[in-house]
DNA sequence: CTCGATGCAAAGGCTTTGCAGAAAC
DNA sequence: GTTTCTGCAAAGCCTTTGCATCGAG
């Protein structure tokens, strides 16, 4: 280690928190400057590669083109809510043995597979029916 | 109708052909080229917005961050072929009682989910097998 | 001195919009 | 004349990269 990896380190501690569970590269960007730590947006972006490449963090992009990034861990789906934007995890709502059904009646090789819900967290729910 | 939206009505006869599933902006645009609709990106884009709104095309975006438009019709899943890029409509995995036995144990509001796989498609991966 | 981490600035990829001209009625 | 479609050009949004600098061993 030549230099210690100042915003990488910040960065997990941010989400570690768990103040939220996605999170965009503006959200840790602001987040990090709600800390003190002033990073630059490229070291943020090269920050959370590098940790996702590390298996640190998950990337997944959602409709609106935008990253997400998000503690790895059990799988679990995505509520994205229109209302208010957050990404939700969800118990995953997929039967363990559908793949294995679906790639011997397909012929197709499942190697990873991402289910977004869209509609309203409970939250925004609760707002709405009001 | 104060023109004919000869645009549309080619993407609509393109897409209608059926020679693949999902269509990136650059597929139409090259798609109509190959039929000697010679039509601007912004054409494209503007005619394709306006099929979905009248909801003669479906849109989805993938992790790539492009938009890939599909006919409308039966829901169904998606496989994204990690080799020749192509996005394979598969039969939809989630049962039908899944989503309101979610929304009932999380509190969420489901109203549009999108499910894609990430793997080989059927010829990738008979060409890895070999 | 060496190597990874950082900031600044600029480029990239794809999408989206402004504006004026053209076509159909 | 009015309306919609179209092309051209430009802007936007996020992401990504080049390059020089900085800091710890």
């Amino acid at each position: 280690m030549a230099r210690k990896p100042v915003v990488s380190t910040a960065i997990l501690a941010l989400v570690g928190a768990r103040e939220r569970h996605a999170w965009t590269l503006d959200d840790l960007h602001a987040g990090l400057a709600g800390r003190d730590v002033a990073a630059d947006f490229s070291t943020v972006f090269r920050a959370a590669e590098k940790l996702v490449a590390d298996g640190a963090l998950r990337k997944l992009v959602l409709d609106d083109g935008r990253a997400r990034f998000e503690l790895p861990g059990a799988h679990h789906d995505h509520l994205h809510c229109l209302s208010c934007d957050e990404l939700i995890a969800l118990p995953c709502v997929i039967a363990r043995d559908a793949y294995a059904t679906l790639e011997a009646k397909t012929g197709v090789a499942i190697t990873a597979h991402q289910v977004v819900l869209s509609g309203l967290c409970p939250s925004c729910r609760t707002e709405a029916a009001a």
